[in-house]
RNA sequence: GCUGAAGUGGUGGAAUUGGUAGACACGUUGGACUUAAAAUCCAAUGGGCUGUAAGGCCCGUGCGGGUUCAAGUCCCGCCUUCAGUACCA
């Protein structure tokens, strides 16, 4: 019998499918295990063999827990909204929805084809509205809350009116607006409702912001951070340029310290975790009001280093800081215009791209050190960022190489205030090696009491406290596009309401074209009509709009983090149309145990989906306040491109070898025109391109054209794409999955190359050879010898430690050793062929279903217990101990296991092998390390 | 610059966590089968030296030191590559 794979392949999909094999139920007796993947944008593109190498390591994992005997979650969805689906609506008029559905069509029909053993009952799709509903329900929950400081979490926004309304807001320690102003009970119940809501979305968890954001003209959007790329758009490649939009934003910071110690408790790489850090970007310091001299202004500054505060020789805003033109004399005014002009010309790139010109300008006015009184000139520089901290420095040319830099090039003065360094060359920034010195009350301490007693002692002037910054801001969350989900959102007099949450979903508009409006406006303006009836409770749907129940709808979208955010939870219960979920699913679920994805999504999604998650579980919705238990970040696999050399200007094509002097042009050529010795298939290549036919080929001496190769990432634009399609056809999905894991460690990029998946593809063949010949099933019920038993026994032992440490890699190699060996071993035992179905059904799960319904059993193997192993097995008798002399390897002798160390060491001496190399010799000294190693030091 | 990861044959990569480096696979070479090809099977394959032969010896895990009977693995100092991040006060 021939192992006919892809007729057993489609054989066990069908039986899967029919009988819902992997289907999770919400309750069970089993432990249960939730085994995620980031689930995929459905692109036009279909999936090439590199997208599925994180799904092939998550379903091993499900697939081995449900043979461990848990319950296992292990489900699959699309995160349908996107750009490219509404870039491609732009292009073609064709409407999003349809792409999309086409899209993921092919997505499922290539996951299946792969053999994955995900729970589609569960699918959920981000652009469903019956999905968004509850995207667009937790951003209401977001917008009835705020951030208490005192409780440390989020609370009902109720209750915050109820506060206002008997005390005001002057005792609220919230995490608010900048500029909230501080009002009494009585103001506050006598705020016009308007004011009143326009406080309150000072506080709210989401509100309604002025803010200067990435605004990317080629696309008719916003971006946030992330979304930038070297000041480009990560999509396509387009300028992006600062502007000042009305947009909503998301007030994340509020957790900032939360999602910082969250991360002790949560097993992701460090790798992750320290991204996510740096992005949080946690600074502890001081805040210091300086005096400006003759002058009522106040310049507050955020420093790291409270400690060298009397080192302070100068002071540096930020050219946009608000106190620039107020404090500037007028004797300068002339220069410090220019300047700022100048800055406002250079774009942020080239700023960012060019930190070594030092420039600035003197602003003629001269702050007041709170200790010494002494005045300070105030200059501006770009070096100093409006966005962080105050947007205003003291600057300390000792302790800090850019106000170093800045001093020296404008000639300010430089103080020492450290003992014992030379700070003629440079700054000194080593905290762990301060003393301060000409200080004095910091006089003689380190870096840690000086920073604590500066910090005291501007307490008591009442110029400074303690302070801690965060490099965190808060995420915009409106997109000016059509495809995503809608806000739940209408304007009363300007002034943002929720639709209720029995209305939702609030369903996208049909428009008639994709793009920005005319007017400016984001596409759902181009909605015939989009407003809202406050009696009715439902879009308008005629013309005729009433102007007392008629309102406004929100223009914008949310972002494509928001259905991101919390679909693993959704996935618990995702027919819910009650709630989001019910509370017996997550007390159940709990959270992902383990959630397997790419590392790019280290400060977008991941960072997100935990700021959601601390939130609802801050309502009480979930019960633990980290989505994800573990994380794993797979590689990527990279494409092996193939290039010609066309000359310059011409239609010729020089083969690699025969370059010298010419001015070549390298280009693209399809890797599938390429064999395994970097041939070029010239006839497929001509025929490839209409420019091409005609083309000549200067060809190496023996008559091919080589071509050069080169790892990049796998695109199709560098025609270096492999289709899953065509492996599964040609080697079958078992081989695909097997040789995805062999490529290397999971976590790394790695070069994908087709000639090796022979390899894997033989191993399966001699693994099918082990239980079938031209007879049929050879399996018998002989009794295994020692020998088979051990390969058994060894196999589980390894195959299950790879698992556990997602080294999946080495257990394939595990996995050809031993059908190897029990090839050799003539191997036909049914005690030994049985459980080595099982053990090898993570990775290969097709032939492992035919094999064990050949053995006569007629359920699943997804569920068949993993074999046990047993030590006993791999115990010998005796064992072989390398002898060493002075270090060296020489030889082995073979001892009995039970020897003590002193027996094991008389019994060496005796030896004869021994005797042979001592020549006679007395030995100094023999060490015995137990079970490892003899040395004897001559 | 900072942070993180990593440097092992022609290639992808193993190495029981300090114990005979190069498992397993690709590729290459030679052979068997075949009219031929594919498929399959067998053998060799880190470098060098030596022996008619079985074999023996030396050098080898980015570089330079160190600890140890013993180092790819631990310590110190460098170099290189990849990824993330950056005038963050």
């Amino acid at each position: 019998m021939k192992y006919n794979f892809n007729e057993i392949e489609a054989k066990w999909q069908k039986f899967w499918a029919e009988k819902q094999t992997f289907k999770a139920e919400n309750n069970s007796d089993k432990p249960k295990y939730y085994v995620l993947d980031m689930f995929p944008y459905p692109s036009g593109a279909g999936l090439h063999v590199g997208h599925p190498l994180g799904y092939i390591a998550s379903d091993i994992y499900a697939r081995y827990k449900r043979h461990k005997g848990f319950n296992v979650l292990h489900p699959q969805g699309y995160d349908s909204f996107g750009l490219p689906a509404e870039q491609y609506a732009i292009q073609t008029g064709q409407h999003p929805a349809i792409t999309t559905e086409a899209n993921i069509k092919t997505y499922r029909r290539q996951l299946d084809q792969i053999g994955f053993s995900f729970d589609w009952s569960r699918e959920v799709r981000t652009s469903d509205p019956n999905y968004y509903k509850w995207t667009q329900w937790i951003f209401i929950q977001l917008f009835n809350s705020w951030y208490n400081y005192d409780s440390n979490k989020a609370e009902a926004i109720s209750e915050l009116i109820k506060r206002f309304s008997s005390e005001g807001n002057v005792k609220i320690n919230a995490a608010c607006d900048d500029d909230v102003i501080e009002f009494s009970a009585n103001e506050w119940n006598q705020f016009s409702s308007e004011e009143q809501q326009a406080k309150l979305l000072q506080y709210r968890l989401t509100y309604l912001a002025e803010a200067e954001v990435n605004w990317c003209p080629a696309l008719g959007t916003v971006l946030a951070n992330d979304e930038i790329v070297n000041g480009v758009s990560e999509r396509g490649g387009h300028p992006v340029v600062r502007k000042k939009m009305t947009q909503w934003m998301m007030r994340i910071s509020a957790y900032a310290e939360r999602l910082l110690q969250g991360l002790e408790t949560i097993d992701w790489t460090d790798a992750l975790k320290e991204s996510q850090r740096n992005w949080i970007g946690k600074s502890v310091g001081a805040s210091v009001t300086f005096n400006v001299k003759d002058h009522d202004a106040k310049i507050e500054v955020f420093t790291t280093r409270p400690d060298t505060i009397f080192g302070a020789s100068f002071m540096t805003l930020a050219p946009e800081h608000d106190l620039v033109a107020k404090i500037t004399t007028s004797e300068q005014k002339e220069e410090v215009d220019a300047y700022i002009e100048a800055t406002a010309k250079r774009s942020e790139r080239e700023r960012m791209a060019d930190v070594k010109t030092i420039s600035g300008a003197f602003t003629g006015a001269y702050a007041e050190h709170p200790f010494t009184k002494e005045p300070i000139p105030v200059w501006i520089g770009d070096y100093v960022l409006a966005g962080y901290g105050t947007g205003a420095v003291m600057s300390v040319p000792c302790g800090d190489q850019r106000d170093y830099d800045f001093a020296k090039h404008f000639n300010i003065s430089i103080p020492n205030i450290f003992e014992g360094v030379d700070i003629s060359e440079e700054a000194f920034a080593d905290k762990e090696k301060t003393v301060i010195g000409n200080s004095d009350f910091l006089n003689g301490l380190n870096y840690k009491k000086a920073t604590k007693r500066a910090i005291y002692e501007l307490e008591q002037l009442g110029q400074g406290e303690g302070k801690t910054n965060y490099r965190l801001r808060d995420a915009v969350f409106s997109r000016q596009r059509y495809w995503g989900e809608p806000f739940p959102v209408y304007y009363i007099n300007g002034m943002p309401q929720m639709i209720a949450d029995e209305h939702l979903p609030l369903r996208l508009p049909e428009v008639e074209k994709y793009l920005p409006t005319e007017t400016g406006e984001p596409p759902l303006g181009n909605a015939t009509v989009w407003a809202w009836n406050t009696e009715t409770n439902s879009v308008v749907e005629n013309e005729e709009i009433d102007h007392k129940s008629t309102f406004p709808l929100e223009l914008n979208t949310m972002p494509g983090w928001a259905g991101s955010s919390q679909y693993f939870n959704r996935y618990m219960d995702p027919m819910n149309d009650k709630e989001i979920f019910s509370k017996d699913a997550i007390d159940y679920w709990q959270q992902v145990d383990l959630y397997i994805g790419g590392s790019e999504h280290a400060t977008g999604h991941l960072l997100y989906a935990r700021f959601w998650q601390k939130f609802m579980f801050d309502m009480g919705l979930v019960p633990v306040d980290e989505f994800a238990k573990k994380l794993i970040n797979q590689g990527m696999i990279l494409g092996t491109s193939a290039f010609v050399y066309r000359i310059e200007g011409e239609n010729k094509f020089i083969s690699k070898n025969l370059i010298e002097n010419q001015n070549v042009q390298e280009i693209h050529a399809d890797v599938s025109f390429v064999n395994a010795s970097d041939e070029l298939d010239i006839e497929a290549f001509k025929k490839w391109r209409p420019e091409y036919k005609d083309a000549e080929f200067i060809c190496e001496n023996d008559g091919t054209y080589k071509v050069k190769r080169d790892v990049e990432k796998m695109s199709k634009s560098k025609y270096n794409v492999v289709n899953p399609d065509a492996i599964c056809e040609r080697y079958g999905a078992d081989s695909l999955r097997m040789y995805e894991m062999f490529l290397g460690p999971l976590e790394q990029y790695k070069p994908w190359n087709t000639a090796g998946i022979t390899g894997v593809h033989s191993f399966l063949k001699k693994l099918w050879k082990l239980y079938f010949d031209d007879n049929g099933l050879k399996v018998s019920d002989v009794e295994p010898t020692k020998d088979n038993l051990k390969t058994l026994h060894k196999t589980i032992k390894k195959v299950e430690e790879d698992i556990e440490n997602f080294s999946f890699n080495t257990s394939v190699s595990t996995f050809m050793i031993a059908v190897n060996e029990l090839t050799a071993q003539k191997c036909s035992s049914k005690d030994i062929l049985e459980p080595l179905a099982v053990l090898i059904s993570p990775y290969a799960p097709h032939i492992a279903e035919e094999l064990w319904e050949a053995l006569g059993h007629n359920k699943s193997i997804s569920t068949v217990v993993f074999p046990k192993f047993d030590e006993r097995h791999l115990v010998e008798s005796s064992k072989n101990y390398p002898i060493s002399f002075n270090g060296k390897m020489r030889f082995t002798i073979e001892l009995p296991l039970d020897m003590s160390k002193e027996e094991i060491e008389a019994a060496v001496l005796n030896d004869e092998k021994t005797k042979e190399q001592l020549q006679g010799r007395e030995p100094k000294k023999v060490i015995v390390v137990p079970g490892k190693i003899v040395n004897i030091v001559g």
